[in-house]
DNA sequence: TTCGATGCAAACACTTTGCATTGGC
DNA sequence: GCCAATGCAAAGTGTTTGCATCGAA
């Protein structure tokens, strides 16, 4: 698939190889789709489930590799849980609404927000990457129940 | 002085105690003031410094108690770096920018995001409690060197 | 055949916890 | 005096690394 081929032309670019390991955790990233964000931990177990053999130590490694690639992108959520989801080219930015009570998580886009990430970089002499938002709050249910 | 009065208030009102440590802890929070971000190493290191003797123990335990009070913020960055900010009532949502090179931060406003939050947590029937916007890039050093 | 990648286990950094003791109220 | 809070050290997390072996190119 073309995904997969251009990682083996990137690799091949940095002297690096294409393991089945590391096709394994891109294929992943790609089954799951866009936005959904796995930890080192969910990658590990749902190749264990697919009878695929990977060492978490491997699983940290090709995720700091597909990162430093920009194939996958770490977010940027509360509280020691990083967790990676995939960065293909077409997908903006997008931005998050976090249950403060139960941690149910929503995904939003917004002109208005990257506007502002722009407008804010260019202001202190930044070169945009990217731009995060996330919001805090109380969804339905739980501000019911509080 | 007002801040700890209402800390020994909120404190008793749940059947707890303003300790020594405690004081300590959200006066050094004061003293640096509310942009400033700390991790539980920080403070420790700055409280001994100060002659204020805290096992690294009870700041965490303290600065768990001090966020669930709503009187510190956990910050939401990047990659393992737990920080806390002074969440003081007058002070509003404010944005980072971070360099994904140096790490270097800056601070900013702004109203537009706050507005973009609210429509998302309106939309998504969320009672908005705060926003938090990370715009990664890399500061103008860092761009030049690349 | 070569040298990068893997698996395993040990090492790490950071955070939490059990328990005896201290001290706020 | 009671019971919450502290300090210490031990136990957990999640992540990285050293090293022998394996295998992509």
């Amino acid at each position: 698939m073309a995904v997969s081929g251009g990682l083996r032309h990137d690799l091949h670019g940095r002297g690096q190889r294409l393991t089945p390991q590391r096709q394994r955790v891109l294929d992943l990233f790609e089954r799951v789709g866009a936005g959904h964000h796995l930890s080192a931990e969910d990658v590990h177990l749902q190749l264990l489930r697919a009878d695929a053999r990977v060492s978490l130590a491997t699983v940290y490694r090709t995720l700091r590799l597909l990162a430093s690639m920009a194939l996958l992108r770490e977010l940027e959520l509360p509280e020691g849980s990083r967790r990676f989801e995939l960065a293909s080219a077409e997908q903006h930015d997008h931005h998050h609404l976090v249950c403060a009570a139960c941690g149910r998580t929503e995904e939003f886009d917004s002109a208005q927000v990257l506007q502002a990430g722009a407008d804010a970089a260019a202001k202190h002499g930044f070169r945009l990457l990217s731009s995060r938002l996330t919001v805090r709050g109380l969804c339905g249910a739980c501000a019911a129940a509080v």
